[in-house]
This record gives structure tokens, C-alpha cells and sequence, in this order.
RNA sequence: GCCCCGGUAGCUCAGUGGAUAGAGCGGCCGCCUCCUAAGCGGCAGGUCGUCGGUUCGACUCCGGCCCGGGGCGCCA
């Protein structure tokens, strides 16, 4: 409906002389709801917009547009307004038809083309598979997978991916964890490292390790920690010390290190991926860390920047000229040791997506990832990919709040911090909904106590609530002998004149354009807000009038309103990931 | 020191340079003989952190400052 408005705005502007608005291609024609319904139905502010740089008069100019709009049926009136807005007033038969849209295109309803033609691929949570995923991944899952959603609602063809850290220091701690923990089932008494994994699923994985292999990997404690630094109990440096003792259990296990590193490795991330399927969250593809290095990518990445010629030599390592591109210092690619750094990964890894013929990189990460940003951009510049094709959203940090208290977050506390102890506390819906309420660069405090509360308290089941009831509207119809018929109703909606039925309409038909917003500002909690006022406008129109009235055309009418409502409801719903019951 | 995010009603937060700055919660006053009161209606509540600038017009853009959070490795 906006798009109309815009476009015979467009049109408008085009069919004017070049003199007065014509010449220079016009801006977009920034058509927008009038907030207030004495201003219309949809109002334009491109009159003043273009009075600058025309010098002319705004409110003369708004006369030329208006005058030069095509006609259309569908508008009742428009009015100029104010220092030169155009207010547009639409015909009740413009409502109805949109009506008519909900109606034929269902769970379609509000899609949109802003991404035909392309492809996006949306790399989130992505967290390292160090340990179970806690609250903070969880946001990152809710608002990576409805701004999934959200793109492909908007045309885009979309790919969701999970990057695993399979590779790295991390992980060998991990596994250097695990084995400690394997040598004390067979007997072993072990210091465990000031830097360990110490996490009860350790001991877990240990143990399913020791039930298949035995004592396979054994080594006598004294052959462990003979000739190592000192930790950092005893005065020495926890991270000299952690790497001395991979080193060790590199030398000692030889290719077993490997078997134990991977027991870590397989349980815990399938333990990610129960844990993400079972909150709705689902990725294409979990891509790799060391296949980037398996399959040449990390190669391919450095070669394309040599060709290009954008890296250099300094104290034995070699660097990006990063400064180039608007990084604020340059990069070392590969080390003095030779070794590859986690830039070089990291630029390969979105080299290998241009590869895959992404137009748009979407990366969700941490706001402690700021400065990762510029750096990869630089390089995929570097090596010649487009810097805008990539477009990071960072997530803030998420604080837990139990009775107005804040829980504290330490692996240590007893409180509860892991993302499946939440799902299990809230429920997957409230979760959902409450980890994509605000916006993704506020700081989020998700209140258990609210997301739990079975009250007009908690917007889940305010929203939830709306739904419910119009299904259980249709189901109390249908056993009063008088179910819902369509086509009557869609016959019949020149009926619904009063003010409620209006708003009704004016919320329902706003979907396709919350969806082109939200999509193109990656803005899920646009959605939550929308929902809210969508509901808020059913439960009012509910309190206001009955639907199930004698009248058949009448009741049919408002009846085909309701479901139009429902749909949206649904729809938006859907895209968010939280569940829309037909009871409550 | 440099970079990123935030500062809007008592609280939690919306607000693509436009008209009189909004919502939810909390507070106060009302509404079930009626399709689910998990609901609805009304009232009160604001120097949009602060000082300048740009503009016909600034919560929105620019600069300075103040406050809160985060980040600045040949770590991952």
C-alpha cells in the first residue's frame, strides 16, 4: 500500500517539468503512516525535501506533485499540510483490498522483493565448542535466526552457517582438560591446570572416553608433569604453564591426542546442536575451522593478496598493509614461526564465501569483536572482494535478573548460566521473543521472573493471547452453527466501518513494511513492537464489539478481519521463531 | 590515549531530518448476565546526558564535554 503511495509519488515527480521538480533524479519519495489520523492515512514529505535544493516555495511544489499525481481510485483525498507536507487519505476500498491480499496470500503475506535475485549467508552464534553454550549465545541465536528469516522474507535467498573453532589453542586446552580428568579414572592423582576446562561435562566426556577406549591413553602422572613450569598457584604463569602441558600430552599421546581432542570436540558440539535444534535454531552448514586449511582457502587467501600486492615483510612474519583499506594498523598473516595467524583464517573463511558466490556476508558477532570488523573488511578489500559485501551486526551483552537481582555469571556460581537451564526455566517461546525484544546494540536484562509470569505482565502471552482468542472465536462460531465463511465475508467487508475496524486495518496492512524495515535494518525487535500493536489492537476491537452477531454478512465480515489478524500474527510470529497456539 | 555501543516518563525501552516525542510495566480511577479479565477504557508522569553548530525544521546530522558498558595482541 506504501509502495503505491510511492510510487504515483515517483511518477508524479517524473511527469514534471524539468524546470521545477524534474532534472535530477528524485530522492526516494519518503512516504511514510501519518501518526496522526487527522494527517491522512499516509503523508510526504518530499515537497520540503526538494524546496532546498529548487528554492522554491514547499507548499507551491506540493501543489505541482499533487496535481501531477496519476489518478487512482484507491485514493480518496490529499491534502496539503503544515510547512508543505502531502497527506493522502485512502478509500475504504483500498483497505478492503489489501484485506483481499492477507486472504489469498496467507503465510505469505507481507513478503518482499528488496533481495530478489541475491544471496545472503548469515554466520552466527558460532561460538568455539569449548563447552556447553550459555545465555549469551542464546541471543545470538534468537536475533541471528530471525534476522535469517527476516532477509528471506524480504526476497533474499539465505544460508545459515555455524563457523566451529575446531582448530586452535582453545581447543587443545580442551582436550588437554579432558585427558587430565580421562588419567584420573585410570588412577591417577592430577593437579588440574589454573587454566583448564573445568566444567562437570569434562569429566563426562572423560568418562564416555575411558567406557570406549580404556586405558588406551594412559601415561603415568610423573611422565606428565615431569620438567614443567610452574603454574600460577605456585607463582608461575597459567598460560606458559597450559601450553607447556598440551606440548606434553602432544609428545606422550603422539597421534592419540588427536582421538582424545576429538571425543571433546564431537560431544560437545553435538550436545551445541541439540541444544540449538531443540530451540528452533537450525543452520545449513557447520563449517569448519580446519577444512579452511584442508582445502587450501587459507593458500588461496595469502596468494590473492600477494598477487595483489598488498603485503609485506617485517621481523620475519608477513603482514597485510591493513592501513590501506581503513584498518587502523597492519596484520600479520602468517607468523615468524611460520604458523598462520587466526587473521589469516578468519579472511579466508570469508574469501571462501565470496567463493561460494555470496553476495552478502552477514556476520553476527560479540560487541567484544568490534575490532574485528575493520580488519576483515580490509582484507577481503585486499583481495579484491567488495569491502560492503560484508556487514557485521554486533550483539551487546545479556544480564540475567532473578527477583530484581542480578545473577551473577561465573562458571563457578551455582546459578544457573548455560542457554538449555534457561529454555527449560522460561520456555523456548519467551526466550525467543525476550532475547530479540530490544535492540541488538542495547545491553538486554532478561527478567526470568517476567519471562515466566503468566500475566498481561509478559508480552509473550500478551501477543500469544491475541492469537488464541481469534481461534477460539472461529471455534465458538462454528459451534453456535454459524462458521466462518469466507467468501461472505470477503463479499462483505464495505462493513466494517467502525473506528476500531479501521485501526485493525491499518495494523494488519502495515506487515509488508515492517518486514522491508526490520529486514533492511536488521532489526527483529521492530517485529516484537509491531506484534504488540497488532495485538493491542485486536484485544481493544474485541472489548469493543461482538463478532459473532446475527447479522451473516456483518458477522462474516468481521470474522474474515479477525483471521486477516490472525495470519499477520502468525506470520510475524514465524519469523521470530515463537510459537502462535490456536489455545491458551 | 584511540575505537565501538548506550544515556529519552519512577523502571525497562521504541522512535528511516519532519507536524503536538511514544509503548509496556509501576501509580491512581473505572469495566465481566456478554465470543477466554492471560483482556479493555481513562488520568498523572519529559529541559530527549550536557554545551555549541548545520538546517525552513534536530531525539535524529556534525563537533566538544560528562556518565555507564565493551574493545584495542605475531591470543583464540
Amino acid at each position: 500500500m506504501k509502495n503505491l503511495i510511492e510510487k504515483l509519488v515517483s511518477d508524479a515527480l517524473a511527469a514534471l517539468p524539468p524546470g521545477t521538480a524534474g532534472g535530477a533524479p528524485p530522492p526516494a519519495p519518503e512516504v511514510e503512516r501519518s501518526r496522526d489520523t487527522a494527517h491522512g492515512d499516509f503523508a510526504c514529505s518530499i515537497a520540503m525535501r526538494l524546496a532546498k535544493s529548487l528554492r522554491a516555495n514547499p507548499r507551491a511544489l506540493a501543489q505541482q506533485i499533487v496535481q501531477a499525481l496519476p489518478k487512482n481510485d484507491l485514493i480518496e483525498k490529499t491534502e496539503i499540510a503544515g510547512p508543505g507536507f502531502i497527506n493522502f487519505f485512502m478509500t475504504p476500498a483500498a483497505w478492503q483490498a489489501e484485506l483481499l491480499r492477507v486472504h489469498a496470500a496467507g503465510r505469505t503475506y507481507g513478503r518482499g522483493m528488496s533481495g530478489a535475485g541475491r544471496r545472503a549467508i548469515v554466520e552466527f552464534v558460532s561460538a568455539n565448542p569449548t563447552g556447553p553454550l550459555h545465555v549469551g549465545h542464546g541471543r545470538h541465536a534468537a536475533y541471528g535466526a530471525s534476522v535469517a528469516n527476516l532477509l528471506e522474507a524480504d526476497g533474499w535467498s539465505v544460508h545459515r552457517e555455524y563457523y566451529v573453532n575446531d582448530a586452535g589453542r582453545q581447543m587443545d586446552i580442551l582436550a588437554a582438560s579432558v585427558w587430565l580428568r580421562y588419567l584420573e579414572l585410570c588412577g591417577e592423582t592430577i593437579r588440574f591446570p589454573a587454566n583448564g576446562y573445568r566444567g562437570e561435562y569434562i569429566r563426562q566426556i572423560a568418562a564416555e572416553l575411558h567406557g570406549r577406549q580404556g586405558d588406551a591413553f594412559h601415561k603415568p602422572a610423573n611422565a606428565v608433569f615431569a620438567g614443567l613450569p610452574l603454574d600460577e598457584p605456585d607463582g608461575g604463569d597459567k598460560d606458559q604453564y597450559i601450553d607447556a602441558l598440551i606440548a606434553r600430552a602432544k609428545e606422550l599421546l603422539d597421534a592419540g591426542f588427536r582421538t582424545v581432542f576429538d571425543a571433546g570436540l564431537d560431544e560437545i558440539l553435538a550436545d551445541i546442536r541439540d541444544d540449538l535444534e531443540g530451540f528452533g535454531v537450525r543452520f545449513d552448514r557447520w563449517f569448519s575451522e580446519r577444512s579452511l586449511g584442508d582445502g587450501g582457502a587459507i593458500g588461496r587467501a595469502i596468494a590473492r593478496l600477494r598477487a595483489q600486492g598488498h603485503v609485506f615483510e617485517k621481523d620475519g612474519a608477513l603482514w597485510l598493509r591493513a592501513t590501506d583499506f581503513g584498518d587502523e594498523k597492519d596484520r600479520v598473516v602468517v607468523r615468524e614461526n611460520g604458523q598462520t595467524t587466526y587473521f589469516a583464517s578468519d579472511i579466508a573463511y570469508h574469501l571462501e564465501k565470496r567463493e561460494r558466490g555470496f553476495d552478502l556476508l552477514q556476520d553476527i558477532l560479540g560487541a567484544d569483536h568490534h575490532g574485528y570488523v575493520a580488519r576483515v573488511r580490509a582484507g577481503l578489500m585486499a583481495m579484491g572482494e567488495p569491502g560492503d559485501s560484508l556487514d557485521v551486526r554486533l550483539i551487546q551483552f545479556v544480564s540475567l535478573f532473578r527477583a530484581g537481582d542480578k545473577v551473577q555469571m561465573s562458571t563457578r556460581s551455582g546459578e544457573f548460566v548455560t542457554l538449555r537451564d534457561l529454555r527449560a526455566e522460561v520456555g523456548n517461546d519467551a526466550a525467543r521473543l525476550f532475547y530479540v525484544m530490544r535492540s541488538n546494540d542495547q545491553h538486554l536484562d532478561f527478567d526470568l521472573e517476567l519471562a515466566k509470569s503468566r500475566s498481561n505482565d509478559n508480552p509473550v502471552y500478551y501477543i500469544q493471547y491475541a492469537h488464541a482468542r481469534i481461534a477460539s472465536v472461529l471455534k465458538q462460531a462454528a459451534e453456535r452453527g454459524l462458521p466462518f465463511d469466507r467468501e461472505s465475508g470477503l463479499a462483505s467487508l464495505a462493513l466494517l466501518a467502525d473506528p476500531q475496524e479501521r485501526e485493525m486495518m491499518r495494523e494488519i496492512t502495515r506487515w509488508p513494511e515492517i518486514i522491508q524495515q526490520a529486514s533492511e535494518f536488521r532489526a527483529p525487535h521492530t517485529v516484537v513492537h509491531y506484534l504488540r500493536e497488532l495485538a493491542a489492537a485486536f484485544h481493544a476491537y474485541y472489548n469493543a464489539l461482538p463478532f459473532i452477531v446475527d447479522d451473516g454478512a456483518l458477522r462474516n465480515a468481521r470474522l474474515a478481519l479477525i483471521v486477516a489478524a490472525r495470519q499477520v500474527l502468525g506470520n510475524a510470529l514465524d519469523i521470530l521463531g515463537v510459537s502462535a497456539p490456536e489455545s491458551m
